[in-house]
DNA sequence: TCTTGAGCCTGTAGTTGCTACAGACCCTAC
DNA sequence: GTAGGGTCTGTAGCAACTACAGGCTCAAGA
């Protein structure tokens, strides 16, 4: 791989690397449209530029904080072509952080009866069980 | 459907009915070997009993309680044959007790970033944007 | 008795966000 | 020249469902 193209550029071992994304992850944004084609080597190699680290590195933060593909489809303008406005931006994020905080939710009421329920649990080879009582009963 | 067979049992849609379980669901368990094969009708058709009705609320319940259909599959005993003892659901019960604290304090974590990103962010259509820059930046 | 509409049957495909393979090609170093 | 890595493509798999299509079957009314 001698191409000058190759010089200036980085390949997808490269970026996956660099970003600590899962190499076949790279790929796979691409497909979905999240990531932009890379132009290519004569023998069909992907060369990544920064602005493409850049971008799957937003797009990696994104998911770390839990936005939808979809969402960030909508963060990065590639729903209607323009760039978001920041109201947009704010509104996305506050729809998210309300399933945000309904999954907080969900999850200490699940919490309360596991940890309550778990405490009741002998542990030893009795017959009765408080989790399957629990689980059986309602 | 006369089959006297019938009588002492319920369909699918009856079950699904009872229970609140979306119909396709209960063919997916059985699927699965989560509830056990019905006996038929000559026809074909399910016929449910109330021990039936039992043991997918279990079920339900458990998935409600964020329990795999692993783990399931352990609390009813299917994995080796024999019912579980008490020390076996409990040690499930804690394992996944742990994955819920813990998806809990990823949660939070999230749930801070976003607010506080959130509440920065004018709402107005100025060029910059806490969250996006947040997301860039990091 | 016939028809109509609801319910049930099966197999299969779609969902989200990846991940992992097979089999082929390419590139570098020795 | 060859050994080894890397990359290419398409495809299948994961969890836990959900949603069809196309065909039977059943119960009730005319």
């Amino acid at each position: 791989m001698i191409d000058h193209e190759r010089e200036s550029g980085f390949t997808r071992g490269d970026l996956a690397r660099t970003t600590g994304c899962n190499i076949e992850t790279i790929r796979y944004y691409e497909k979905t449209g999240l990531l932009p084609d890379p132009p290519r080597t004569d023998a069909g190699y992907r060369i990544y530029s920064a602005a493409h680290a850049t971008r799957l590195r937003f797009i990696l933060r994104a998911r770390e904080l839990g936005f939808s593909m979809e969402d960030i489809r909508g963060l990065m303008g590639l729903e209607d072509g323009a760039a978001p406005t920041c109201a947009e931006v704010k509104e996305r994020t506050e729809r998210h952080l309300a399933d945000v905080r309904a999954k907080i939710a969900d999850l200490r009421r699940i919490e309360k009866v596991l940890s309550v329920t778990a405490a009741q649990c002998s542990g030893e080879d009795v017959p009765e069980c408080p989790v399957l009582e629990t689980l059986e009963g309602s």
